[in-house]
DNA sequence: ATTCTTATTGTGATATAATCTCATTAAGGA
DNA sequence: TCCTTAATGAGATTATATCACAATAAGAAT
């Protein structure tokens, strides 16, 4: 199946670039539809499912909260503020052999693993 | 506001110390269930808040998928399989320093992290 | 440039997880 | 036994995400 060229997926790939603090699919939705009002939610997800997957952007789950989308591709750490749920990067050198440390796999194929810390952030810390 | 003990409740902690393996909401709304249907499942949800509140049983919080509860209270690591979802624990020490690896924290007041590896689970290896 | 095929879109419905509302029930002190 | 009010059960609601499908448009073929 051949993937064609629309000026959608092309807008939300700006988006994701342009708000840049890993955003969510309905703010990424909410950033496009101040100038493309007729732009489909669906569209938006569709999109960042696509992007993801051929790794122009990438998809951060985050527990208790929406899905966020990074313009930065390489593996990385994140906290989540437990105030306001927003995401930041964690300047922390990346684990590739964590999984390593595991003493019995009991069985398992380990495939990867992420890292959410959790803290409050600088502008939460001034209101609360 | 004085903290009252119903049945309920106790359905609830029984039920997440019996299924054991880091069961849903859902899963044990179902356990209860086949003994009470009268049961609702608000209530599942809010005895296990109130218990997870307490420290009698730990709320797992899954990237990608509903929360689940651990009847084991310790901190510790988890694998998610790819392929079924299920919860398992990880073989691995708890790291209580990680954050100290932190370079620079930009401000940010970190209060803990969660580790969640992906696999492919023994079960689901012979399927697949 | 025009036609044709079909991937993609926008709309709205649906699924899933979780929370909230509120009248009713029942825990536990008086 | 009565009284206060925390907790329940039922169902509505919210939030996040996916799906179905007719209409649109990308891009190859003519």
């Amino acid at each position: 199946m051949i993937r064609r060229k629309t000026i959608q997926c092309d807008l939300v790939l700006d988006a994701v670039n342009r708000l840049k603090d890993h955003a969510t699919a309905e703010e990424i939705y909410e950033e496009i539809a101040k100038e493309h009002p007729s732009i489909g939610r669906g569209t938006v997800y569709r999109n960042l499912g696509r992007l993801s997957e051929e790794g122009k952007i990438r998809k951060v789950e985050v527990p208790g909260g929406p899905d966020r989308y990074d313009h930065i591709c390489i593996e990385h750490y994140h906290v989540k503020c437990q105030k306001c749920g927003r995401v930041f990067d964690v300047d922390m050198p990346y684990m590739p052999n964590l999984e390593k440390n595991i003493k019995d796999g009991h069985g398992f194929v380990f495939t990867g693993h992420s890292i959410m810390f959790t803290g409050i952030c600088p502008g939460c810390r001034k209101k609360y």
